[in-house]
RNA sequence: GCGGGUGUGGUGAAAUAGGUAGACACGCAAGACUUAAAAUCUUGUCGCUUUCGAGCGGUGCCGGUUCAACUCCGGCCACCCGCACCA
């Protein structure tokens, strides 16, 4: 009996939650007849505390997973952490205390929050990517992808702190000024390791056509931070040199508009220009002391200078002088830009600055309303050439082809693709990371740990001692032998960015425990993760290399498919303030005070009820409060009376119900037959939230007590529980117990009763005009005739039909009619 | 600047293939219970008008297509996100 029993949130959760760890319920196996299904949550980095975006994004990987185990299916579900990464070093530094241990203690506190949310994770395959037994794996990796040449160190100018020393991230570059040091940023040569991401450009592009499981959005964003571009590399020979200098353009139909050409202030032409002219190397020198992230040196006017050389134009002959410009990046491209002012904003800018000639070469197209402004602007869009030569009259395409063609005869040109991807640079100055496994000889260059000798274990008894990795001051941990000559030689004392763990973790949770490889057959098993749940500020580099990643492991043969994500939910961020939540966003931000006043269930079911997955919202725990209630007042209440008055649960004979009965029973399985399609295909879980609500307070209105309703009401209980279980998972679990003397867990979805959706009558809006004059009852799939007939009796519409003659009448069965009239 | 998204009551939102706009909640107001409060329950809640039957207006703004538009098309505006001199 439990009509004296309060909802004790509390106990029930407890209790349920001691159940599923008691039992192993979320514990994947291989060995199942049912078909696999792998749901995947982002794993979190261990700042501390979990906050409400985290709450949001593990409900919904949890809700997935839950419904698919209703739907029948070998889920697997599993949680781990992102361990490698600075927080942690700057709490050392802070603090004083070890990242290892800092890290261990947030993981602890955040696992255990996670199990007080009741999430369906299998913890029995949870790692951290600081332990040796992940990171070894990345490590053989890393080396096999030097061996196939996919990885290699050059120099690279970047961002570099001259006070912390030490290389930084584009994001950590804030106005142009080091995030910790606060000091400007200057941009430096520095050698260091590079992933080849680029050699997959093309397919990493190309299957972004066959995802249809991600959304639209995020696909553009990956396509614009590819960035293909199709051109040509046009050769212009130096003016009393033997020497060359290449240009790419994807505007080859300019090319006789060219009156400059720029050069970065890293090209190698204008370092050599500098050597002996002290101006030059000035104005360079402020280039690379001014100019911070990239992002910054667009917002600076345009400046340059004659570097006092010149180039031959390879189609007139044309004598064309060189300049460095601080708008022309070294990283794309060749480094250098055949200048046309008239026909590209920033060369004109550049060319109104200092004078430099202005040649129209592309004339509006005749039937364009566009026009060629020179004076007040480049004509940037394509037309008709002019000024050409023999290629006048070509439009973009035709000019594109002949210019090729005109150039690759003098072997002065040929075409190119190119990409904004750049290589990814992984190699981090800083101490909590995976070591670089390779091994710097004087003899041989680098060379890679050889399998035997890994992990290369990061020590983890370090003293903080001012700036820079504790790495670099531990000879007893850098000084080695080589591999190959067997000399003194040092290990690399970079570690990698840690965004090379996450890149592969999914594939590891399916074989946390293997010992002997990366992955191995249960691997296959698992597959590709069928649904992966994140959130959308990923959805550039999370996602780009770990696609990256898997096509390299399906290269080297231990992975099957080509992209590791084959549904994809980006889920919006919870704000506060207007600003994304963090660990430092204070109180509110923290579930833990709620979870405890209000339960696991209702915080959940807050979080599902106040928005649909995609939308960024202002998290309110108002919502929260309003979620406890309606699961004491409303679910609980109404099952506990229920089984309190003992109604006596005949078995349901349809024909007998009375309208009363048949109307609530059709609304219990309009509502399941509702919700499976929003958990299933529609993922809209507020929706869910307010079907069942609905049902729910019909049921406080029906009022018969017959047997008959007394089983009408028992199914419409059973069915907004299990319907609501994924999403209050505690609650349903107790009172499904309750209602049926089974446990939830082991609970199929069940079927929808099509008898039981039939009306037999439903309402049809009538309209005269467009204009909603009445409502009338008809019977389902009624002739127009037929509800022509009853609609016209209608007082209201009659009312308006008066006096005028019905031109036309426009039937959409069970809906609406609508009579037009004059 | 380029690309993408969003815009519906006081608030979060719903309307799934163009067919009854505002479901479901929060908040608020009134009432019941109570000595009182809390808790709980009931009723009302887009605006204006109303003879209480209903009428008019209404989904950021302007226009269009349609018997019918939150939904489709064109043009604006605002906010958010991403990229940003990519040659």
């Amino acid at each position: 009996m439990m009509n004296k029993q309060r909802y004790d949130h509390v106990k029930v959760e407890n209790d349920v939650q001691q159940g599923w760890e008691e039992a192993g319920t979320f514990v994947a196996t291989e060995n199942s007849d049912k078909p696999k299904y792998y749901c995947l949550s982002m794993f979190p980095y261990p700042s501390g505390q979990l906050h409400m975006g985290h709450v949001r994004t593990y409900t919904l990987g949890d809700v997935i997973s839950r419904f698919q185990r209703l739907q029948g299916r070998n889920v697997l579900h599993p949680m781990g952490w992102d361990a490698f990464g600075l927080p942690a070093e700057n709490a050392a530094i802070q603090r004083n205390i070890p990242p290892a241990q800092w890290t261990k203690g947030n993981i602890e506190h955040m696992k255990s929050q996670m199990r007080a949310l009741g999430f369906s994770f299998d913890w029995s395959r949870e790692f951290a990517t600081c332990d040796p037994d992940y990171y070894r794996w990345e490590q053989w990796f890393f080396t096999r992808m030097f061996r196939k040449s996919l990885v290699y160190k050059k120099s690279a100018w970047l961002n570099w702190d001259p006070v912390d020393k030490t290389v930084l991230a584009n994001e950590q570059v804030v106005d142009g000024r080091g995030w910790r040091s606060d000091a400007p940023v200057e941009r430096r040569e520095v050698t260091q390791w590079f992933v080849r991401i680029t050699d997959y450009a093309e397919e990493l592009l190309n299957c972004l056509d066959h995802l249809p499981g991600w959304p639209e959005k995020i696909k553009t964003l990956q396509r614009n931070w590819i960035g293909k571009s199709r051109g040509i590399s046009v050769i212009f020979p130096l003016k009393g040199e033997a020497d060359s200098l290449s240009v790419y353009t994807t505007r080859p139909d300019t090319l006789m508009g060219v009156t400059s050409i720029a050069v970065a202030p890293q090209h190698p032409l204008a370092i050599k220009a500098g050597a002996d002219k002290p101006a030059i190397q000035s104005f360079l020198e402020q280039c690379n002391r001014t100019l911070g992230a990239e992002a910054n040196i667009a917002k600076l006017p345009k400046q340059g200078m004659a570097l006092g050389l010149a180039v031959t134009h390879p189609l007139s002959g044309e004598e064309i002088p060189v300049w460095v410009a601080n708008f022309v990046l070294m990283e794309y491209g060749s480094g250098a830009v055949m200048s046309v002012p008239a026909h590209d904003q920033r060369d004109w800018e550049f060319a109104q600055e200092y004078q430099l000639p202005i040649k129209q070469v592309i004339a509006p197209l005749p039937e364009s309303a566009e026009e060629c402004a020179l004076d007040s602007g480049a004509f940037t869009a394509r037309g008709l050439l002019i000024n050409s030569g023999s290629f006048d009259g070509l439009d973009f395409d035709a000019a594109f082809d002949a210019i090729a063609l005109a150039l690759a005869e003098k072997k002065l040109g040929e075409q190119q693709i190119n990409y904004r991807l750049r290589d990814w640079g992984v190699a981090r100055q800083r101490y909590w990371g995976c070591p670089i496994p390779m091994i710097n000889c004087a003899q041989c260059g680098a060379v890679p740990v050889p399998d035997e000798d890994l992990p290369v274990l990061l020590p983890t008894e370090v003293e903080f001692e001012g700036l820079g990795s504790p790495l670099k001051k531990m000879p007893d941990w850098y000084e080695t032998d080589c591999p190959e000559c067997g000399g003194a030689a040092q290990r690399e004392t970079d570690t990698l960015d840690t965004f090379m763990e996450s890149s592969w973790y999914y594939a590891r949770f399916a074989c946390s425990d293997a010992k002997d490889g990366m992955l191995d057959e249960r691997a296959d098993y698992w597959g590709q993760v069928d649904h992966y749940v994140g959130g959308e500020e990923h959805a550039i580099l999370h996602l780009l290399y770990a696609r990256f990643f898997h096509k390299v492991m399906r290269d080297e043969g231990m992975v099957k498919s080509d992209e590791p994500f084959e549904k994809l939910l980006p889920i919006g961020m919870v704000l506060q303030g207007g600003t994304k939540m963090s660990k430092s966003a204070g109180d509110a931000g923290d579930p833990q005070h709620l979870l405890e006043q209000y339960g696991a269930d209702a915080v959940r079911l807050a979080m599902m009820f106040a928005s649909p997955p995609e939308q960024s919202f202002e998290w309110s725990q108002q919502g929260v409060e309003a979620a406890n209630k309606w699961l004491r007042t409303r679910l609980w209440a109404l099952v506990a009376q229920h089984l309190d008055t003992g109604d006596k649960e005949a078995k349901i004979d349809a024909r007998r119900l009375t309208p009363a009965e048949r109307d609530m029973r059709r609304l219990s399985h309009e509502t399941l037959s509702k919700c499976a399609d929003d958990y299933g295909r529609r993922l809209s879980f507020n929706t869910v939230v307010s079907t069942v609500m609905s049902l729910l307070n019909h049921l406080v209105k029906f009022a018969e007590t017959s047997p008959q309703a007394g089983a009408v009401r028992g199914e419409a209980l059973r069915i907004a529980v299990l319907t609501l279980s994924p999403i209050t998972p505690h609650i349903c679990h107790a009172l499904w117990e309750q209602l049926t003397g089974e446990s939830i867990d082991r609970a199929d979805w069940p079927a929808v009763d099509r008898s039981a959706l039939e009306k037999t009558s439903v309402e049809l809006a009538v309209q005269v005009n467009g204009k909603l004059r009445g409502r009338v009852q008809v019977q389902p799939d009624a002739s127009e005739d037929e509800a022509v007939a009853v609609a016209r009796e209608e007082a209201n519409v009659k009312k308006f039909m008066a006096g005028k003659t019905t031109r036309k009448c426009i039937y959409v069965p069970n809906r609406v009619l609508n009579f037009v009239v004059s």
